[in-house]
RNA sequence: GCCCCGAUGGUGAAACGGAUAUCACAUCAGUCUUCGGAACUGACGGUCCAGGUUCGAUUCCUGGUCGGGGCACCA
């Protein structure tokens, strides 16, 4: 609609928006053209609109009856495919996310990374773009270096939890404080990894690896998540040292006190090391690396990675030396910040083993489900979409503030909210008798929730192509609540119009289950 | 000290330079309780401060206050 709007008009440059439901149902801003616009609009559009109204410079659109039922019966029929778009199409795109380092269990500020990751991968492949997921984990390096010390004394050659390892990790980390013996210990290992002569180490290395790596795929299965690509620190130390080296050579990088840096003075950006004096390459240089490991892995034509907000200013820094390095591929590449979850009960401490895992965080909040949902698969759809809601719904970047009491509590500005209006729906639709009747006969004036849901494929483009889930989950609030008076105001099963309410009910059951998904929120059918 | 981000009803959030600033929670008052009340309806109440740009500023610019984060051999 918004296209034939900016057709009929014969501007591409308008911007058509929704207005408030007493004006209309799109409005474009049209200042001294508005009379002019509005002309163009009657002729074009003609029977499809029923009012065309120019107000303080505003040309407001309502839409006649039959374009309504148009749309509706639209969400109808496509199921599935309602809401998708094609403005994305033939675009490959790869989207970087959740990046947990092994050998540390995930915390709570991974889960916020991995859901936003996962929602927008989602939004950008709904608007035709091929994707492909990858995140970048630490698998080498200091940290590394302690939880392997920690296994080392507690003479763990098998380990087969990431407890063990998470708890390994916290003892050489105070050790490496408090123990000098240690630190010196835990350095030369460090150096030994990067080497990979010591078989014994590097077979206890593995094996941790693998065990941290099995346990975040348990958690991204539980946040219906997976990654085409699993990119370690080690696959992309050779290339970053080597293309950090290089560049020294041409200089754009410096040597300052026996290490190599990037001087961002000139940019504004922060100066930081990529290659040690030991000559150990920093995150930085693997950064640089990982850009160049994913062109030769899987070319694209935009590069997303979505991190912490904290993690900002060493980006702005990594992607100011990408310039210099590689032009085209710093073009294409696009920072995602997203903010610190933040717990409302209190509780959270940063300091060293008193982190939250992401695992007993879900753990704990699918328990508090349970005292709702009898069925434990039930408690855990409504748990991971209370979750994800709390995240998605604001603007990726500011901080997030989760309590756990208010997300479950079902009511009005949650994810159980949405997915209760949904089940409802579902509900009278099983004991509907079915009906296949085309064409039935609708009321004159629209219900509301008609014209809400007709903006679902242009609010789904807009939260892809600003990167902002957001969007999508204010819109989808609005929709249940829609849903929701409709369904307390109007009898549907034996009212009247009752073969044109249920073309409404499924209209709603699948723009509301395409949302969800989109979010990648669980769409439960019964709760 | 320098840099970045933020500040919107009591609380948590929306608003691509445009209309009467949009929601939800909480509070208060109702509906009704026959398709699932975990619902619906109504009331209450808000743009941090001072300038500037503009026909028009929550939005852009400058300064200030408050809060969060970052600042080279950690990730």
């Amino acid at each position: 609609m918004e296209e034939r709007i900016q057709k009929a008009i014969g501007r591409t440059d308008v911007v058509i928006r929704r207005p408030l439901a007493t004006f209309g149902d799109y409005a474009v801003f049209g200042g001294a053209e508005a009379e002019m616009f509005a002309e163009k609009l009657r002729q074009k559009l003609g029977d499809n609109a029923e009012k065309v109204e120019v107000a303080k410079g505003f040309v407001n659109i309502t839409l006649a009856r039959e374009a309504v039922t148009l749309a509706v019966a639209e969400a109808d029929a496509q199921a599935g495919e309602w809401g998708e778009g094609t403005i994305e199409e033939g675009k490959r795109v790869i989207v970087e996310y959740s990046n947990p380092n092994a050998f540390k269990e995930m915390h709570i500020g991974h889960l916020v990374g991995t859901i936003v990751g996962e929602s927008v991968s989602r939004l950008i492949q709904n608007s035709g773009a091929e994707v492909a997921r990858d995140t970048f984990g630490g698998d080498i390096g200091p940290n590394v270096a302690k939880a392997l010390w920690g296994l080392q004394k507690e003479r763990i050659t098998e380990p087969t939890m990431a407890e063990e390892i998470g708890a390994a990790y916290v003892n050489g980390s105070h050790a490496y404080e408090a123990l000098p013996d240690a630190k010196a210990e835990i350095d030369a290992i460090n150096q030994a990894i990067y080497a990979g002569e010591d078989r014994a180490l590097m077979d206890l290395w593995r094996k941790g690896r693998e065990v941290s790596v099995e346990e975040f795929r348990r958690i991204w299965k539980l946040l219906g998540t997976h990654f085409d690509f699993e990119f370690f620190d080690s696959d992309t130390t050779e290339t970053g040292l080597r293309v950090v080296r290089d560049g020294l050579d041409k200089g754009i990088f410096e040597k300052s006190d026996g290490a190599i840096i990037y001087n961002g003075a000139e940019k504004g950006v922060h100066t930081m090391v990529f290659i040690t004096s030991h000559d150990t390459p920093t995150y930085e240089a693997k950064d640089i690396g990982l850009a160049f490991l994913k062109e030769e892995r899987w070319p694209s034509d935009k590069s997303i990675v979505v991190t912490g907000n904290e993690q900002a200013g060493r980006f702005k820094t990594v992607l100011a030396a990408l310039v210099d390095v590689a032009p085209l591929v710093a073009a294409k590449t696009v920072h995602l910040a997203t903010g610190f979850l933040k717990l409302a009960s209190g509780k959270m401490s940063s300091r060293e083993g008193n982190v939250i895992t992401a695992a007993d965080f879900i753990k704990g909040v699918i328990e508090k489900a349970k005292e709702k949902n009898a069925d434990p698969l039930v408690a855990e759809q409504v748990a991971v979409g209370a979750i994800k809601y709390m995240i998605l719904r604001q603007a990726p970047g500011s901080d997030i503030l989760f309590d756990a009491e208010k997300s479950l509590s079902l009511e009005g500005d949650s994810g159980p909210y949405l997915q209760y209006a949904l089940v409802r729906a579902k509900s009278v639709l099983a004991q509907a008798a079915p009906t296949s009747e085309v064409g039935a006969a609708a009321p004159n004036e629209p219900y509301l929730i008609e014209r809400v849901m007709m903006h679902f494929p242009e609010v789904s483009a807009r939260a892809a192509r600003e990167l902002a889930p957001n969007l999508l989950v204010n819109y989808l609030t609005e929709l249940a609540g829609e849903w929701n008076s409709f369904y307390a105001q109007e009898r549907i099963i034996g009212g009247e119009h009752e073969a044109y309410k249920l073309v409404i009910a499924r209209a709603f059951v699948n723009t509301m289950t395409n949302g969800l998904t989109l979010l990648g929120i669980p769409v439960p059918e019964k709760m």
